[in-house]
RNA sequence: GCCCCCUUAGCUCAGCGGUAGAGCAACUGAUUUGUAAUCAGUAGGUCGGCGGUUCGAAUCCGUCAGGGGGCUCCA
């Protein structure tokens, strides 16, 4: 039979039987089978080198630049990383151990010999040691009983329950070198390629993700091919962690966090600058986009939530306080409050669609576990909106705010985006007719802003579809950002209406949206982007004046009130300091200007400006032209 | 909340059973400085809180608090 084989831009033909394993056939032909080949394509599935061709007629070879090969690779490191910890721990108890989107993990019950990271150097030597044997990968089909019998033997429980749940015809062991694991596969023909791995930390993982279920020790791994990668990655997590928004936030003055209000922002001086900047920019955004601001309040009666069903839903995340012997909840969501302010006045299609937004300050009792830093936090600023429209103005009104969602991701260089969109879960409420529209509204409304998104199915809230967006950072990292929501739910809760032209009441579609998320998070998320050097108009000192000594202190303090004058945020480092260190800690700082003033420059009325962000020197600018292009380079985009 | 790890001066960290250290920052003085660290000096800590073991605890044990990494990306 003929067969296609795809590697590199060239096809190869060849003539195939179906028993003939794939990597015998490249072999043949030359090609770096296992190698730099780790593994194939075909009909849409991956397909091990080791297994025989069957019928499949063409077969995209994949390497290391694959995500395929990626997650085949960690695949089958995450055996001989089992396969070398049981060397060292004979006692301990694999569960699963599966790719992630950096690297892999495995699951193990070490019981009463747990490890700690001063065993993962040896782990990593093992681990070398029998990756370079190499081993390879035998791919096995047991029965139940086989399965079952050889797990209880080895007096691992865990597997037990995984193959109970299988399919009994349909149970394959994966053998490498001495060790032999329960797996579907796919895995690389042999270990040959893993040429470098890191063991990267220990966590506690609850056994099937449920917390009462005993709880197992994750080993986090990554492996490369090269060692060079390896050091590459190391580099890479090193520039992130000096890039952490927590220490970014202590050493620029920004925020803090302390014992007596854990999970709760305090925000600094210039902290508040940038996030008043943010704000005002937003601000401005919506008012020009028709929306209008409200403001409710941050502590409403239990029964609203009540009503709301939060407090059916959500009671364990929210505060609850007392007055006046009556029961009240503090805010963990904008939109009751919104709906309030909604239903105050009579509401014609006319007046339809009506944005609302708030920036809204809500609390939310997070589990003490997961505070981290502004990415997690229990009291927080959503940039939250609430759109009310009737159901034909669901796809224009998604349209406008998908331009919207562009323009401010692009004003952060949030370049790379991805788009979901979740649609009807198994629980919901409302008409299929509806649900169908919505959906298909927002669809088309993805379409026509000509972006393309992958589709959640069943992921949608009880009631309604959203889209979800997800940016990527300067480190290619991935943050969730905005989200916007249909809700067919609370309209009708809190009985919200509209008169239509039939002059009959009608219940209006309620979207809730943000863009940020919240403002927290999201500086949080601009900090690790930016590694602390904030665009010019929301940096929280646009310009530092130094004087070159002490004697020019006096025209600094001019050029402050002048600039203080055209809105320009300014310091002036007068400190009995060498200009050279005051330099350095500006640039510390991350200060995007800095004006050096001396001698020259005040006999002169000139400014000697030190641009950051272009690495560039201007001297002896006269001082008014200065100004006037600062204050025109700090305006916020539009 | 649960698991593992951590908590020493404002910050970054050393010390790990014999009674507390460095660098930076702060303060004082000298210096008056030309584009990434001037010199000298001073001060600062009940070693996160509480309890225990010990002749003796920053160091060992317990506990509470705070912080970090995680807690279905699924054989």
């Amino acid at each position: 039979m003929q067969r296609l084989l795809h590697w590199q831009g060239q096809t190869y033909e060849v003539q195939a039987e179906a028993d003939e394993p794939l990597y015998a056939i490249l072999e043949h032909l030359g090609l770096p089978a296992g190698t730099a080949i780790l593994t194939a394509k075909a009909d849409g599935k991956i397909h091990e080198l080791q297994a025989p061709v069957g019928n499949h007629t063409e077969f995209h070879l994949l390497g290391w630049d694959a995500p395929e090969g990626k997650y085949v690779f960690w695949h089958s490191s995450a055996h001989i990383l089992a396969e070398a910890i049981l060397s060292l721990r004979p006692e301990a108890k694999p569960t699963i151990g599966p790719p992630i989107e950096n690297g892999f993990y495995y699951d193990i019950d070490f019981g009463s010999s747990p490890i700690s990271p001063e065993d993962f150097q040896r782990i990593e030597e093992r681990f070398l040691e029998l990756a370079g044997q190499p081993e390879y990968f035998v791919r096995k089909k047991v029965s139940l009983e086989q399965a079952i019998d050889y797990y209880e033997k080895q007096k691992n429980p865990y597997k037990v329950e995984l193959i109970r749940e299988l399919p009994p015809d349909d149970i394959t062991f994966y053998e490498s070198g001495g060790f032999v694991d329960l797996c579907k596969g796919p895995h690389l023909w042999h270990s040959g390629p893993i040429r470098a791995v890191k063991v990267l930390s220990l966590a506690g993982a609850y056994w099937r993700g449920d917390s009462r279920k005993p709880q197992l020790t994750r080993v986090y791994a990554i492996s490369f091919p090269e060692k060079q990668l390896l050091d590459e990655y190391v580099a890479f997590l090193e520039e992130a962690s000096k890039r952490d928004h927590r220490h970014l936030g202590r050493v620029l003055r920004l925020f803090s966090f302390h014992e007596e209000g854990p999970g709760f922002p305090f925000w600094h001086p210039k902290g508040m600058r940038l996030l008043n900047a943010l704000q005002d920019w937003m601000r401005g955004k919506l008012l020009r986009r028709g929306y209008e601001e409200i403001k409710t309040p941050l502590i409403l009666t239990q029964r609203l939530w009540e009503q709301s069903g939060h407090y059916e839903n959500y009671r364990e995340n929210m505060y609850f306080t007392e007055i006046d012997e009556q029961p009240y909840a503090i805010k963990p969501m904008n939109c009751p409050g919104s709906t309030i302010v909604y239903r105050t006045e009579r509401r014609s299609y006319r007046d339809l669609p009506l944005r609302l937004f708030e920036f809204g300050l809500v609390h939310r009792h997070e589990l003490s576990g997961v505070l981290t830093g502004l990415f997690r936090v229990r009291a927080f600023t959503q940039d939250d909106a609430h759109i009310y429209c009737t159901p034909d103005q669901i796809e224009s009104e998604i349209t406008d705010l998908l331009h919207l969602v562009n323009e401010v991701y692009d004003a952060f260089g949030f370049t790379q985006r991805e788009i979901y969109l979740s649609t009807r879960p198994e629980k919901y409420i409302g008409s299929l007719e509806l649900w169908a529209q919505a959906e298909g509204a927002l669809a088309a409304a993805l379409q026509s802003a000509g972006l393309s998104y992958q589709i959640n199915p069943g992921e949608g809230a009880f009631y309604g579809p959203k889209i979800d967006f997800i940016v990527r950072d300067s480190l290619r990292r991935r943050w969730q950002l905005g989200t916007v929501q249909l809700d067919f739910s609370m309209p009708r809760r809190f009985g919200l209406e509209y008169i239509g032209p039939d002059g009959q009441p009608h219940v209006p579609v309620m979207i809730h949206r943000a863009i940020l998320g919240s403002f927290e998070r999201f500086i949080g998320v601009l900090l690790e982007h930016t590694g602390g050097e904030l665009p010019l108009w929301l940096a929280p000192v646009q310009v530092k004046i130094v004087p070159v000594s002490e004697k020019y202190v006096e025209y600094a303090r001019e050029i402050a009130r002048d600039l203080a004058q055209r809105g320009v945020r300014w310091s002036i480092d007068e400190s009995d300091e060498k200009l050279g260190k005051k330099i350095r800690e500006a640039e510390q700082e991350k200060i995007p200007l800095i004006w050096v003033v001396g001698a020259q420059e005040a006999e002169n009325r000139t400014v000697s400006i030190r641009d950051r962000l272009f690495r560039r020197r201007y001297d002896g600018i006269p001082l008014a032209q200065a100004i006037e292009e600062t204050w025109k380079a700090v305006q916020s985009p539009s």
